[in-house]
DNA sequence: GCGACAG
DNA sequence: ATCTTGTCGC
Protein backbone atom coordinates (compact mmCIF):
# COMPACT_ATOMS: atom_id res chain seq x y z
CA UNK A 1 0.00 0.00 0.00
CA UNK A 2 1.34 3.35 -0.76
CA UNK A 3 0.63 5.96 1.74
CA UNK A 4 2.95 9.01 0.64
CA UNK A 5 1.17 11.96 1.48
CA UNK A 6 -1.08 13.15 -1.10
CA UNK A 7 -1.81 16.92 -0.59
CA UNK A 8 -4.15 16.55 -3.31
CA UNK A 9 -6.72 14.36 -1.89
CA UNK A 10 -9.73 15.54 0.18
CA UNK A 11 -10.22 15.45 3.29
CA UNK A 12 -11.99 12.63 4.34
CA UNK A 13 -9.86 10.60 1.92
CA UNK A 14 -6.57 11.60 4.16
CA UNK A 15 -8.94 10.58 7.23
CA UNK A 16 -9.22 7.47 5.44
CA UNK A 17 -5.44 7.09 4.72
CA UNK A 18 -5.06 7.69 8.62
CA UNK A 19 -6.87 4.85 9.86
CA UNK A 20 -5.50 2.61 7.61
CA UNK A 21 -1.86 3.55 8.22
CA UNK A 22 -2.79 3.18 12.00
CA UNK A 23 -3.71 -0.28 11.25
CA UNK A 24 -0.30 -1.05 9.79
CA UNK A 25 1.44 0.83 12.35
CA UNK A 26 2.84 -1.31 15.16
CA UNK A 27 2.94 0.34 18.42
CA UNK A 28 4.76 -2.41 20.51
CA UNK A 29 8.55 -3.05 20.27
CA UNK A 30 9.79 -4.79 17.15
CA UNK A 31 13.36 -3.12 16.92
CA UNK A 32 16.37 -4.88 17.85
CA UNK A 33 17.98 -2.35 19.48
CA UNK A 34 17.91 -0.83 23.21
CA UNK A 35 17.49 2.43 24.77
CA UNK A 36 21.10 1.51 25.72
CA UNK A 37 22.51 0.83 22.74
CA UNK A 38 21.86 4.67 21.93
CA UNK A 39 24.19 5.12 24.94
CA UNK A 40 26.61 2.53 23.90
CA UNK A 41 26.95 4.38 20.38
CA UNK A 42 25.52 1.30 18.68
CA UNK A 43 22.57 3.10 17.25
CA UNK A 44 22.42 4.78 14.60
CA UNK A 45 19.83 8.00 15.77
CA UNK A 46 18.21 10.60 13.25
CA UNK A 47 16.66 13.90 14.42
CA UNK A 48 14.53 15.35 12.10
CA UNK A 49 13.54 18.82 11.81
CA UNK A 50 12.12 21.53 9.31
CA UNK A 51 12.18 25.17 8.98
CA UNK A 52 9.68 27.12 6.71
CA UNK A 53 9.81 30.03 4.00
CA UNK A 54 6.49 31.37 4.65
CA UNK A 55 7.25 34.99 2.71
CA UNK A 56 6.91 33.09 -0.72
CA UNK A 57 4.66 31.51 -3.24
CA UNK A 58 4.24 28.92 -2.90
CA UNK A 59 5.70 28.53 0.37
CA UNK A 60 8.55 26.12 0.81
CA UNK A 61 10.28 23.98 3.44
CA UNK A 62 13.46 23.18 4.30
CA UNK A 63 13.37 19.31 5.91
CA UNK A 64 16.70 18.93 8.20
CA UNK A 65 18.16 15.00 9.03
CA UNK A 66 20.90 14.62 11.42
CA UNK A 67 22.28 11.11 11.95
CA UNK A 68 24.08 10.50 14.87
CA UNK A 69 25.77 7.34 16.86
CA UNK A 70 26.63 7.75 20.39
CA UNK A 71 26.52 11.62 20.18
CA UNK A 72 28.77 11.94 17.06
CA UNK A 73 27.27 13.18 13.78
CA UNK A 74 27.80 10.75 11.18
CA UNK A 75 25.54 11.94 8.22
CA UNK A 76 23.31 15.50 7.64
CA UNK A 77 21.31 16.02 4.81
CA UNK A 78 18.33 18.06 3.73
CA UNK A 79 15.77 19.33 1.07
CA UNK A 80 14.09 22.05 0.41
CA UNK A 81 10.39 21.59 -0.90
CA UNK A 82 7.35 23.45 -2.04
CA UNK A 83 4.14 22.91 0.54
CA UNK A 84 0.84 22.97 -0.89
CA UNK A 85 -1.41 23.15 1.87
CA UNK A 86 -2.03 24.80 4.86
CA UNK A 87 -1.49 23.50 8.40
CA UNK A 88 -4.83 21.61 9.86
CA UNK A 89 -4.49 19.66 13.01
CA UNK A 90 -4.29 16.07 12.70
CA UNK A 91 -3.25 16.70 8.65
CA UNK A 92 0.51 17.58 9.43
CA UNK A 93 1.22 14.52 7.72
CA UNK A 94 -0.04 15.18 4.78
CA UNK A 95 1.27 19.25 4.40
CA UNK A 96 5.04 17.90 5.62
CA UNK A 97 5.41 14.27 5.16
CA UNK A 98 6.46 15.07 1.71
CA UNK A 99 8.88 17.31 2.26
CA UNK A 100 10.61 15.43 5.38
CA UNK A 101 10.85 12.07 3.30
CA UNK A 102 12.76 14.39 0.41
CA UNK A 103 15.15 14.74 2.62
CA UNK A 104 15.07 11.27 4.23
CA UNK A 105 15.72 9.72 0.54
CA UNK A 106 18.76 11.52 0.14
CA UNK A 107 20.51 9.87 3.42
CA UNK A 108 23.33 7.38 2.77
CA UNK A 109 22.79 5.47 5.78
CA UNK A 110 20.25 3.75 7.12
CA UNK A 111 18.90 4.94 10.66
CA UNK A 112 17.55 2.58 13.10
CA UNK A 113 15.60 5.18 14.67
CA UNK A 114 13.63 8.44 13.49
CA UNK A 115 12.91 11.54 16.29
CA UNK A 116 10.56 13.12 14.74
CA UNK A 117 8.93 16.52 15.78
CA UNK A 118 5.72 15.81 16.15
CA UNK A 119 3.00 13.34 17.33
CA UNK A 120 2.72 9.59 17.11
CA UNK A 121 0.31 7.84 18.15
CA UNK A 122 -0.96 10.66 19.95
CA UNK A 123 -3.63 11.75 17.35
CA UNK A 124 -6.78 11.62 16.49
CA UNK A 125 -7.13 8.59 14.35
CA UNK A 126 -3.15 7.32 16.08
CA UNK A 127 -1.71 8.36 12.78
CA UNK A 128 0.27 10.84 13.61
CA UNK A 129 3.41 12.53 11.50
CA UNK A 130 5.91 9.92 13.13
CA UNK A 131 3.54 7.38 12.53
CA UNK A 132 2.77 8.09 9.07
CA UNK A 133 6.44 8.43 8.27
CA UNK A 134 7.65 5.63 10.76
CA UNK A 135 5.52 3.27 8.15
CA UNK A 136 6.19 4.62 5.05
CA UNK A 137 10.03 3.57 5.60
CA UNK A 138 9.19 1.28 7.73
CA UNK A 139 11.49 2.03 10.39
CA UNK A 140 11.20 2.45 14.30
CA UNK A 141 10.57 5.98 14.93
CA UNK A 142 9.28 8.00 17.81
CA UNK A 143 7.19 11.17 17.77
CA UNK A 144 8.24 14.19 19.98
CA UNK A 145 6.26 16.97 20.41
CA UNK A 146 6.38 19.99 22.26
CA UNK A 147 2.30 20.64 22.62
CA UNK A 148 -0.43 18.06 23.39
CA UNK A 149 -2.64 17.44 20.42
CA UNK A 150 -5.35 15.34 21.97
CA UNK A 151 -5.40 12.16 25.18
CA UNK A 152 -5.42 13.11 28.78
CA UNK A 153 -2.49 12.74 31.12
CA UNK A 154 -3.27 10.54 33.61
CA UNK A 155 -2.20 13.06 36.57
CA UNK A 156 -1.44 16.73 36.65
CA UNK A 157 2.06 17.81 34.30
CA UNK A 158 2.31 20.90 36.32
CA UNK A 159 5.77 21.17 38.15
CA UNK A 160 6.72 17.62 36.37
CA UNK A 161 10.06 16.65 38.26
CA UNK A 162 12.83 16.33 36.08
CA UNK A 163 12.77 12.78 34.66
CA UNK A 164 9.48 11.65 35.56
CA UNK A 165 6.73 10.68 32.60
CA UNK A 166 3.32 10.55 33.34
CA UNK A 167 1.18 8.18 30.72
CA UNK A 168 -1.31 9.90 28.35
CA UNK A 169 -4.61 7.97 28.03
CA UNK A 170 -6.75 7.90 24.92
CA UNK A 171 -9.60 10.13 25.46
CA UNK A 172 -13.23 10.27 23.80
CA UNK A 173 -11.49 11.47 20.25
CA UNK A 174 -9.62 8.85 20.04
CA UNK A 175 -10.26 5.31 18.87
CA UNK A 176 -8.61 3.30 22.00
CA UNK A 177 -8.32 3.77 25.66
CA UNK A 178 -4.96 2.75 25.87
CA UNK A 179 -1.76 4.93 27.06
CA UNK A 180 -0.80 6.28 24.05
CA UNK A 181 2.21 8.06 24.99
CA UNK A 182 3.99 10.42 27.67
CA UNK A 183 4.15 13.43 28.71
CA UNK A 184 8.03 13.65 29.75
CA UNK A 185 9.88 16.11 31.45
CA UNK A 186 13.74 16.00 29.98
CA UNK A 187 14.72 19.26 31.77
CA UNK A 188 13.77 20.73 34.77
CA UNK A 189 15.04 24.28 36.71
CA UNK A 190 14.03 25.75 39.83
CA UNK A 191 10.66 26.10 40.21
CA UNK A 192 8.64 23.48 38.07
CA UNK A 193 7.15 25.79 35.35
CA UNK A 194 8.85 24.19 32.21
CA UNK A 195 6.33 21.94 30.20
CA UNK A 196 7.01 18.69 29.77
CA UNK A 197 7.71 17.17 26.02
CA UNK A 198 4.64 14.66 24.91
CA UNK A 199 6.60 11.96 23.48
CA UNK A 200 4.82 8.92 21.51
CA UNK A 201 5.44 5.60 19.39
CA UNK A 202 5.80 6.26 15.81
CA UNK A 203 6.26 3.11 14.36
CA UNK A 204 7.97 -0.42 15.73
CA UNK A 205 8.24 1.04 19.59
CA UNK A 206 6.35 0.61 22.65
CA UNK A 207 4.86 4.34 24.29
CA UNK A 208 7.41 2.94 27.60
CA UNK A 209 10.47 2.30 25.37
CA UNK A 210 9.68 5.99 23.20
CA UNK A 211 9.98 7.63 26.33
CA UNK A 212 13.29 5.78 27.03
CA UNK A 213 14.98 6.37 23.38
CA UNK A 214 14.36 10.05 24.24
CA UNK A 215 16.08 9.71 27.39
CA UNK A 216 18.57 7.71 26.27
CA UNK A 217 19.46 10.52 23.29
CA UNK A 218 19.95 12.94 26.34
CA UNK A 219 21.52 16.40 25.48
CA UNK A 220 21.72 20.04 28.03
CA UNK A 221 18.35 21.10 26.84
CA UNK A 222 14.24 20.60 26.80
CA UNK A 223 14.83 18.60 22.96
CA UNK A 224 16.80 15.36 23.17
CA UNK A 225 20.12 16.24 21.04
CA UNK A 226 19.23 15.16 17.51
CA UNK A 227 16.36 16.82 17.34
CA UNK A 228 17.82 19.98 18.40
CA UNK A 229 20.43 19.20 16.30
CA UNK A 230 18.28 19.23 13.26
CA UNK A 231 16.37 22.12 14.77
CA UNK A 232 19.88 24.56 14.61
CA UNK A 233 20.13 22.80 11.33
CA UNK A 234 17.03 23.47 9.61
CA UNK A 235 17.68 27.05 10.77
CA UNK A 236 20.83 27.44 9.73
CA UNK A 237 19.85 26.51 5.63
CA UNK A 238 16.49 28.71 6.00
CA UNK A 239 18.84 31.48 6.34
CA UNK A 240 20.99 30.70 3.02
CA UNK A 241 18.00 30.06 1.63
CA UNK A 242 16.31 33.13 2.56
CA UNK A 243 18.48 35.79 0.74
CA UNK A 244 19.47 33.80 -1.92
CA UNK A 245 17.08 31.47 -4.55
CA UNK A 246 19.55 28.55 -5.34
C1' DG B 1 -22.99 27.89 18.09
C1' DC B 2 -18.75 26.79 21.42
C1' DG B 3 -14.37 24.78 22.39
C1' DA B 4 -9.94 22.39 20.97
C1' DC B 5 -6.36 22.05 17.90
C1' DA B 6 1.24 18.60 16.62
C1' DG B 7 3.98 22.29 13.33
C1' DA C 1 5.76 27.18 12.27
C1' DT C 2 6.80 32.55 11.87
C1' DC C 3 7.12 37.88 12.87
C1' DT C 4 11.25 39.74 16.72
C1' DT C 5 15.01 43.01 21.32
C1' DG C 6 15.21 43.50 25.14
C1' DT C 7 14.19 42.19 29.46
C1' DC C 8 12.23 40.27 34.01
C1' DG C 9 13.57 36.71 37.10
C1' DC C 10 16.15 32.84 39.36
Amino acid sequence: MDFTPDPERSRAEMESIQREIAAEATFVDAIDLTPGDVTEGDALVAGVDQAFLLDEEPERAVSAVIVSRGGEVVERTHAVTGLSIPYIPGLLAFREGGPILAAVDTLDCEPDLFLFDGSGRIHYREAGLATHVGVITDTPSVGVAKSLLCGEPRASVDELPEGERVPIDGDDRMPTDEVVGYAYQSRQFDSGRINPLYVSPGHRVSAETAVEFVAACGGEYKLPKPTRRADAYADELKREYTDTNA
